[in-house]
DNA sequence: ACTACGGATGCAAAAGCTTCTCATTATTAT
DNA sequence: ATAATAATGAGAAGCTTTTGCATCCGTAGT
């Protein structure tokens, strides 16, 4: 029993090829932030026969059953991200559209506090910072 | 002469009815944070002509020029705030939608150290704390 | 004030992303 | 294997935002 059926099942879901063939790409990207539209045009390359419906849907899912987060960055459109190891936030680049991750515990407690200061109960928090990556600042 | 049409001067834009609208709306708003279909609607009911295209555009040009801030909260849509004072972060609540600001100058400084660490040339960033604000946590 | 020019507006249509509908197909428990 | 039930694919629909175009308005020069 493959660890993609494992963790389907663990979510409550039931083990469709969809299902795994997207886990799958999430796993194995190398960029590790895709769009519904990343995941739909790749499989389709790999000869999968999928609908862009059933990516949304499916990231929906895994969404709700906490196997991947949605990250909403500039531009409009929804990135996905596979949940695995620790929270972090993002730094992207503004100009070739790189994405890295950083996490620093003391804007997490910062930030705890000032929720709890506002008299907020917490259940959320996005940070992007936006910039020019080491690669793009070189050419002009 | 009036303060809105010396700022819309200063960007460079002419002064039209529109604009002015506008702009006066986002200064007199209670909330501060507008979508374009809450100006519209607002200014319909105010009795203005207006076209939802002439609000895109005219807050998009706002933008530009610096006059008003752009905001990319969960759900979609945009939230435009005048930029007037300094530098704030939200604090937002996911069952009323209340918006609440603040400012941190310790994670300010994190920010820009993470950046200069990762070899970024930082233009911006974005950081929006979800949770269930005072009111709404009464409220079962 | 009057005119002419160029930019601004409103409307409708279009575009882009995401969700929904529904007939068909696949998965699971029996 | 079979029946019950959920998942899928294709296209239509929904929403926010943008664009094309004819008309209108602000502005600068007279």
């Amino acid at each position: 029993m493959s660890t993609e059926s494992n963790h389907l099942r663990k979510a409550g879901l039931k083990v469709t090829l969809p299902r795994m063939k997207i886990l799958e790409m999430l796993e194995n990207s190398e960029t590790r932030h895709l769009s519904a539209e990343d995941v739909y045009k790749s499989l389709l390359e790999s000869g999968e026969e999928i609908g862009l419906a059933t990516v949304y849907r499916v990231l929906t899912q895994f969404e709700t059953a906490g196997l991947v987060a949605r990250h909403h960055f500039e531009g409009g459109h929804s990135m996905f991200e596979l949940n695995e190891g620790d929270h972090h936030d993002h730094i992207l680049c503004v100009k070739c559209g790189r994405v890295d991750e950083f996490m620093d515990e003391t804007i997490e407690k910062r930030q705890r506090q000032i929720a709890q200061d506002a008299g907020y109960e917490i259940t959320d928090h996005s940070l992007y910072i936006y910039g020019i990556c080491p690669d793009c600042r070189g050419k002009a």
